[in-house]
DNA sequence: GACTGCAATATTATATGATATTTTCGCTTT
DNA sequence: AAAGCGAAAATATCATATAATATTGCAGTC
């Protein structure tokens, strides 16, 4: 299954989005046209679809006429997302929980396999795999909720997901062997079909992070 | 305070995004370039632009490099929105009730006025101001929870809200009274601050809207 | 005779550079 | 200071060129 053929407008909206999320550009600067025309080797139009994308999506600030913006961060709208997705994805949990069938668990122990693996060596002081990393704790979240039946849920917490990731790159710093341990409770009540129990640890481990973020910034 | 000046694209979204809405456009029908740049009057790049952002907000579904269709609708999606809108609106509404001040109860008070002026009218047997009745009631959703206190959720609810009303547009047939009842029941508790029974009412009304809207499908 | 595979053609989407508007900013004048 | 006036810079829009997909027509095969 080879990756399929990229558009330049496609592959330049993950490239800025990207940037975006790890901090390459900055919050609040300046968009110019002309400027990220040569960075991102796309013409003025190809740009401007991908930041109205990014903006409808609130990673960028589309300014009617006089441009976009790398959207703000702040401490209040981190705990806006935080508390979003504290709302969404204990939601989504649930449901998960109740319906998920073979397939669904059989995920679910694979993305907490790799996810500990990584931890793992994480915590051992490897931090080289920050990327690798972060799309184990992306997979093995949404592994959680995958069951959760509504897509248009996990769509919308796939966004809050990449938001809430911004900040916590923005400080980054590895809460280590404290979320690792998060991660495999959570993973054990999902599994023994404890959705209640799952999701108050879920909650908790949100919170954690975002106490973890805001004390850093 | 004049309207301030539209560019192209601001209007052409507001336009496309109304067509979808209100049926204009046919769930699953395809957006060509060429045939909406007539009947819109934009270039191919800004119609681009605008459908993107209709995209990544899902009235519009984007397909690599074999165009634009306008997204479809299920049973199914309905659902979805109708749980998801109950699950952020609740929340919202809890939110909103603790915190409002003098001026959210204002505000309150006003749309929950012209929207009971215009119910009352319908349910006389004009239904000739559709949109403005459209307006009203979700200028009364939002002014009960103004005051939530976050942006993003207001954000996101604003989203939802659209594709529930298209649901409705849909099969238009007007609930009347009783729609309009429930909608002062729920201001009523709003107003004395009892959120628990606000949160309950609302969510009756958003479920009773849905299977009103299911049955008629 | 219907079906499959392939090549030529037409249609459509994508991407670009050029042009028209609008905003920004420094300079002058009051 | 504040307001008014350009020149410069940036954004918005467009028309066109390029690349991809869909369609059609024709051979060869079963």
């Amino acid at each position: 299954m080879g990756k399929h053929q990229n558009t330049v407008g496609s592959s330049t909206y993950e490239k800025i989005k990207h940037d975006i999320i790890f901090g390459q550009l900055v919050p609040g600067s300046k968009l110019k046209l002309e400027l990220i025309k040569s960075q991102y080797e796309a013409s003025v139009s190809t740009l401007r679809e991908t930041l109205n994308r990014l903006a409808s999506e609130g990673f960028v600030l589309a300014e009617e006429q006089r441009g976009f913006y790398v959207t703000e961060v702040s401490q209040k709208d981190l705990i806006e997302i935080a508390k979003l997705r504290v709302l969404l994805e204990c939601h989504a949990l649930k449901a998960s929980v109740e319906s998920g069938d073979d397939d669904w668990e059989g995920n679910l122990v694979a993305a907490h396999h790799k996810l500990q693996l990584m931890e793992k060596k994480m915590i051992a002081g490897d931090v080289s795999e920050k990327e690798t990393w972060k799309r184990y704790d992306w997979e093995f979240h949404l592994a959680v909720i995958e069951a959760c039946n509504s897509k248009n849920l996990l769509d919308l917490h796939s966004i809050l997901y990449d938001k809430y990731l911004r900040y916590q790159m923005l400080v980054f710093t590895f809460r280590g062997d404290e979320a690792a341990q998060e991660h495999h409770k959570i993973f054990e009540a999902a599994l023994s079909r404890n959705g209640t129990e799952a999701a108050r640890l879920l909650e908790a481990h949100i919170i954690n992070g975002l106490e973890h973020t805001l004390a850093a910034m």
